[in-house]
DNA sequence: TATTGTTATACTCTATAACTATA
DNA sequence: TATAGTTATAGAGTATAACAATA
């Protein structure tokens, strides 16, 4: 995608349609810009890989939370995704209807739903989680040696509340 | 906004309507899930201290970019700041409308502009970036003591091409 | 009264294609 | 032909309020 710089840009004109990096002034120490860059980078891979199971990130996320955490609240999988639940009904109605997901009523509070993978969910996750594994181990890769464990513990301590 | 739990939530029934703790499986060690996570939380912040000036993250750094290249082209903003120059074209009629930035047309291609800063978006942008760094140092202070540079530089890796 | 989940709505963000004017 | 910038549009993502059913 990078051109080098032509040695001979000499008498013509430098014409530079090529791309012309910035000075990004206070952004370069800004560790919100920074992961917001570094986010739209991964997510941009996350979309590449998961084209053949057409999931989004909030819909993987939703599978692999009920996975790990079978008959699930609708409400707790909302809040421990950053998803308004208002929104959230929508995202679990398109996996039902794809028949990845199951909502089961809880006959002690008949207000709340116990959400489960079934078994195309399950297979689908089993998948999708295979080419999870191997993007991030392209990630994984692009940071120094044994940096991933500290640069995860990082990330967390930015993620608060 | 968050209730302590209740120490007397003894015998009645535990009638958990508090926020429960999921497990994450294998997102626990994912770096774009994480990624993803602290990035909104950070976005959150960002929202918070900007209020005042009514400038979100993309506006914010267009102006940011500008100040520390004037005169740069459109174009290469929108390249910069992973914005498709059809979406920026907006941007920067919002940014122009409230009289914060200038297209000037450049004699030698009549294509491109040259965008500036006016007077009063040095003087709001100055004033943005103050609450900018304040919200940074916060940042950095939820990370471990001189963690921040490696930290920068290891997004910096993940934010490929 | 408060909570779970739904519907409706609006606004932003992102992506694509088609267009103009220039080169 | 190719590039800079614009317009139009559609699809996601996000936020808020109001509602029904249940507790």
């Amino acid at each position: 995608m990078r051109k080098k710089q032509s040695a001979e840009k000499v008498a013509k004109r430098p014409d530079k349609s090529t791309s012309v990096k910035l000075d990004t002034g206070p952004l370069a120490t800004s560790i919100g810009f920074a992961l917001r860059m570094a986010s739209f980078a991964t997510t941009q891979r996350f979309h590449e890989a998961m084209r053949a199971f057409d999931l989004r990130p909030a819909q993987f996320g939703t599978l692999v939370l009920i996975a790990a955490n079978p008959g699930v609240r609708q409400r707790d999988l909302s809040e421990a995704l950053r998803i308004e639940k208002a929104n959230f009904a929508g995202l679990l109605d398109n996996l039902e209807r794809r028949n990845l997901v199951e909502r089961r009523s809880e006959p002690e509070d008949r207000r709340r739903y116990a959400i489960h993978l079934t078994r195309d969910g399950q297979g689908l996750l089993r998948r999708a989680c295979r080419a999870h594994d191997r993007m991030e181990a392209g990630f994984q890769k692009l940071l120094p040696a044994r940096a991933t464990k500290q640069f995860l513990a990082n990330l967390a301590r930015i993620t608060v509340e």
